[in-house]
DNA sequence: TTCATTTTGTAACATATGTTACAGTCTAGT
DNA sequence: ACTAGACTGTAACATATGTTACAAAATGAA
């Protein structure tokens, strides 16, 4: 299961077994909802996940959240931050359903940087898209209004799904996945929907006018 | 003066010197205002700074920028986006001053890392260090009202300073700093005068109200 | 089916911030 | 000392988003 992280690209199961043989590790689980690791605690472990699925958020003192990502087995979570003189997490991780966490201590990982050459890459690699990852985000959190940020989402949905779009979040996912409250966002979808721009009904998202979402991107 | 950059920490100048005596490099010149790197350009040297300075912005097509951060010697720039399935530029890096640039190409840097152990460590350091600054960039400008991220910039202006604070930065450039607007900008400081938490004249702003400049970090 | 719960639609209103504009002030160079 | 250019203070107004509230609709469990 592990071989199949990122992480261990280029590394087959039984080259992992004798990487690992004499490495200490733990697996842990968590139920639907359980916090695996609060915002500003020590990092002391890499993560990855066996089971389930986890998400990361940025919540303020007030209570605001805003979702940054899912994570889902089997990739790994807190790689960008186990290093560098704060390691502490920037964000809650939270469990969206039961789920399973194999545990790699800082210093068998250090030893395993040491030890296998493609894994260091792979490291490497992961935590430069991390920092590309961040940069994203910022630019979406900041460059967009809400309906700039729903053109966006949408455009990528339709990429993948074909003609009609079926939105798997509820409108209050998406609300703070964009970092805005849900109300707004249903008033930015209406808009979308009143501007002619898309045929919005309950969960179903037709786009009309692709053009005029485009310009929403690159207009405010 | 390169031993002196982070990234060195640990290296002599005379094992620098070994290390990369057989990597080829550039030396670049920038004027002030020059611009280094486009946002979306690939990413293919590690770049130290040498002379000057240099700031990393972030742009939309509208104009609008916010600045990330300014870079000066002896810190590398670019140094988590060279790797990754994506190493393009998330920001514009343009020329503060007259700056001087070292340039490391990619397949140099991949032999320094095998070559030398502290480098190796010290970049791993370095990107896990910007994965974080990132996320705090991604808090601070999410969750945080205009008046908020005065409150936190003051703040920590003035555990470095003593008492009085000089703004050794244009209304204009904080503004930028908080992708926000200037006047925006001003009005927030008025307000913070007129509530009685700063005294602000010009550039030199006097804490007043310690305990009230915190609560607004807690408070939206 | 029926009922409880979640999700959605929507409205009125409050607030924060952007936009534009202009005048006052400071500062550096001549 | 004078002037051009930058910086600051501020105001009126426009707009986006948040807040609160409630009803309609959808969903899921009994």
């Amino acid at each position: 299961m592990l071989s199949k992280c990122p992480l261990f690209n280029g590394v087959t199961s039984s080259e992992l077994d004798v990487l690992m043989k004499d490495l200490p590790f733990q697996i842990k689980k968590y139920a639907k909802g359980q916090m695996l690791a609060q915002s500003g605690e020590e990092c002391r472990s890499l993560m990855i996940m066996l089971k389930g699925s986890v998400r990361g958020e940025m919540m303020d003192v007030s209570g605001k959240a805003i979702k940054i990502e899912d994570i889902e087995p089997p990739k790994p979570l807190a790689v960008a931050f186990i290093f560098g003189q704060n390691n502490r997490f920037p964000v809650n991780i939270i469990a969206n359903d039961d789920s399973e966490v194999f545990l790699l201590p800082k210093e068998s990982m250090l030893i395993l940087l040491q030890r296998s050459a493609p894994f260091l890459k792979n490291f490497m690699n992961i935590i430069s898209s991390r920092a590309q990852f961040l940069s994203d985000k910022i630019r979406f959190l900041n460059f967009q209004t809400i309906k700039g940020k729903l053109a966006h989402y949408l455009l990528q949905l339709e990429s993948s799904q074909q003609g009609e779009i079926i939105l798997t979040k509820s409108q209050e996912e998406l609300a703070t996945l964009f970092g805005v409250t849900r109300p707004s966002l249903g008033r930015a979808l209406r808009d979308l929907h009143n501007d002619g721009l898309i045929e919005a009904k309950a969960k179903s998202i037709l786009i009309i006018d692709r053009q005029g979402l485009m310009a929403l991107l690159r207009k405010d």
